[in-house]
DNA sequence: GGATGTGAATGCATTCACAGCA
DNA sequence: TGCTGTGAATGCATTCACATCC
């Protein structure tokens, strides 16, 4: 009926597109130069269909009879995803969390840049975090490090360094309280670790991490998983 | 037909649960009595309809006319998750993020307690973390710590304090390997914090937080919803 | 009136199965 | 032969709408 209505893609479809992306990553670093579906499905416990549909919501990207180039299909995915340009991230809280994320260094190579942190606690701000040296890899590569700023230069930060994403690792009480500043800040995607359910408008992204949640599901499958029939 | 045949519980019902639960928790400490389906729904942006389901799942906890008593559903939630008894956990992985998991300290109050780190590095084998004290909380709290064991202790240790639950905060290369040696020691679910996809038993249960994942899917979000029309 | 619990209806997501291409 | 892309079929999950009860 309308020609300008675009085919629903699937929430599921897009949180496997991360999957695929860091399992191409990994054949690509053994050196895999094309994988089938069937490959790519068995190494993420999914079906070779799946696979195909995901992918093929987003383009016609693979070979009949060869399978996807894995070069291309990783760009494909990174453009897809957005993460083919880095993205400019802070965090809220230099508090346990938040230094150990201040400390990964995996961000750089998936796309994002952790710019700037931010702390209510007036005896935290102008201190440095850091030098962060890589555990486990290149001690060579050049250690960063943090200033925790107030949360009055919040929105200046924001402008001026053009950051979208903003990572939330605060005390519950005041996730709701810092998520709404950071929306006025003009951010537009929030990672809350705070186990709470923030309200924010709909036009902003928001994903959740709760630790407890977590445990919880493991819980009740160790427990049930056997009895209760799962769906 | 078969009148054994157990209604199948959605996975997504199970996962709620944790939410409803949460959010339950939060009411209480409000001193709220009773919660509505559509309160409690709309607290969390789910319609009263599906509370009412993913609850009735599992029993008939509600009083027409009046809602569902905070206290009683807390108690039930908790029991149907199993954490109404407490979980031995133990962590794999004493880096960056080992450490603000050993100093977070609301794994208690939700039915969960940290009680043995392991590493591999020996560097850090018999070294001492913490004592940890609670940011922001209590400071009169007993002060805990770790003592950073060695893999070869795993297998004991789990057997000797009866932990079901892991932890895994861990290099990727790492990851599989450390995974086995859990299930192999007797460890029934995992929460694996790795940017890998994990091969273990159908009947472990597994968990995985991926930070990049949580990122992309922002990324994803903010570049595209408001074109793409998502489902 | 105000709320639950639940079959029935709808809407999504996954899987099947096969045409078509290398 | 080996594999993709895709309509059609199936299977799940959510929502509707209403009988029922306080």
């Amino acid at each position: 009926m309308d020609p300008t209505r675009i085919d629903p893609i699937p929430n599921p479809a897009v949180r496997r597109l991360s999957l695929y992306l860091r399992q191409l990553e990994s054949f690509k670093r053994k050196d895999r130069r094309t994988v089938s579906s069937k490959q790519l499905g068995e190494s993420l416990h999914l079906t070779d269909a799946q696979v195909r549909k995901d992918l093929a919501y987003f383009g016609q990207f693979g070979h009949p009879g060869i399978g996807y180039r894995v070069d291309d299909l990783i760009a494909q995915v990174r453009r897809i995803l957005g993460t083919d340009k880095i993205w400019n991230v802070l965090l809220v809280g230099a508090g346990n969390l938040g230094r150990a994320l201040m400390a990964y260094n995996g961000f750089d190579a998936k796309g994002f840049r952790l710019v700037a942190v931010f702390d209510s606690d007036p005896s935290k701000i102008g201190k440095r975090q850091g030098p962060f040296s890589a555990e486990g890899s290149d001690a060579s590569k050049p250690k960063r490090f943090f200033v925790i700023q107030p949360l009055s230069e919040l929105k200046s930060t924001v402008e001026k360094m053009g950051i979208r994403l903003a990572i939330l690792a605060v005390p519950p009480d005041a996730a709701q309280e810092l998520a709404d500043q950071c929306v006025e800040s003009g951010i537009r995607g929030l990672l809350n670790f705070a186990p709470v359910s923030l309200n924010i408008p709909r036009d902003i992204a928001i994903n959740s991490v709760d630790l407890a949640v977590q445990l919880e599901q493991l819980s009740f499958q160790v427990n049930f998983s056997p009895l209760v029939q799962l769906g």
